[in-house]
DNA sequence: TCAATAGTGTCTGTTAGACATTATGGA
DNA sequence: TCCATAATGTCTAACAGACACTATTGA
């Protein structure tokens, strides 16, 4: 058991081992999740990956990857468990991208997640949870709409999201109560139907009120 | 950008590094939080760490320093964030460990975290959040009491993993309609006051039900 | 008898979800 | 006109929190 001060020297210490980031990218596409499973030369798909450089954080290593792989916008991007595996060490992270073309082939359903094996389906179930976890706390579904957007909108990505449907009332009322968003001035209209309201994310002033102790855990 | 396919080869690919598991272990003391920071020969008190060995996977590594730094009982051990130091690679492990005797000299309150640096402060503050999620979602709580126990038992723990007091009539009705404890037929006298019925966790057959969703978060 | 703690019953304001209704545009 | 979608009002059951009360022990 090794106690360490602060500042060790240099790289003395742990273990050595190889460092490599994994990354699970998920986007809306239709009303389901894709997931970011490009090819390789060989016409294999895998999730994507890479090495942090040499004194890179790893959450810009993750940053960098992630927009070199898909190219895109990256709406959200977290870190999810770390795991040893017979390449090293391995730290998961988690990406949501705004809607991917629908004919880009690098995007497969996330449901055919299983297809790349059972250590990414692995990876895939994990992320997943993460983003309903982080969807509870933090506003992230914003980042994969446009600045104006409308309330179905939003609901639609919640329940990509979240894999379930949402009640529209309850939905609004919570956002309403919430203070969370604001109404604009503009409608619009998409095919047959009311046109709907466009909203904005309000600049937050809430004050973060405590709830009670839930109990409803799900069953081990 | 590489994209690794399944089985690499070997240690190949990512930066080497060292690697090192962190832990911020904590315990309730009286009605607060205590941390695990032992001095070492100098007399500098520090945060827990160590290597994990060549095969040893990450979890196993933290459970083992955990129990050699702590000579007890871990009652909950989960992985928080990998960081990357002047050392290498850290990852951070929170855990909770039963009562420590209030003699032991190796715990300190909660409170006085900073005096151990500001970066083991922003570690432990990290690992309070970690747990007060955790919290939500699963029975941790319970692995800091012996098999049987009150109620006020309980709802101590709760209180002071959550660093806030709950109220007593909610927090029962919330135990009772969850099916979470059985009562048994024991009865625990402890000073004045009617003596308290002990309870034990019950074997869980609850369904996991749905809640809405909640903007309840926190001012960023 | 008093103090202290355990446990419970009742009330109230809030909220999630169900349902129904109105509003407004396109086909 | 009919249909589809948006937006909103009302009702109900459940629940959190407040409060008060009873129960049971030791001092």
């Amino acid at each position: 058991m090794a106690l360490r001060g602060r500042g060790g020297g240099g790289t003395g210490g742990g273990l050595r081992t190889s460092l490599v980031v994994d990354l699970v990218l998920l986007a809306p596409a239709g009303d389901r999740l894709a997931l970011f499973a490009p090819a390789d030369a060989s016409g294999r798909r895998a999730l994507p990956s890479g090495a942090p450089r040499a004194g890179e954080a790893l959450d810009a290593a993750a940053m960098r990857l992630a927009r070199a792989a898909t190219g895109g916008t990256v709406a959200w991007l977290e870190q999810a468990r770390t795991r040893t595996t017979s390449d090293g060490v391995s730290v998961l992270f988690v990406g949501l991208i705004p809607g991917p073309a629908a004919d880009d082939e690098r995007w497969i359903p996330r449901a055919r997640a299983a297809t790349l094996g059972a250590a990414a389906r692995h990876l895939v179930d994990e992320a997943t949870d993460a983003i309903g976890n982080w969807l509870d706390r933090s506003p992230i579904a914003f980042r994969l709409l446009p600045p104006a957007f409308t309330l179905s909108d939003l609901q639609d990505v919640y329940e990509i999201l979240l894999g379930r449907t949402l009640h529209k009332a309850s939905f609004r009322r919570a956002l309403q109560s919430a203070r969370l968003v604001s109404p604009t001035k503009e409608w619009r209209s998409e095919g047959r139907g009311r046109p709907a309201q466009l909203f904005r994310l309000a600049p937050r002033a809430r004050k973060s009120w405590r709830r009670g102790v839930r109990f409803d855990w799900l069953s081990e």
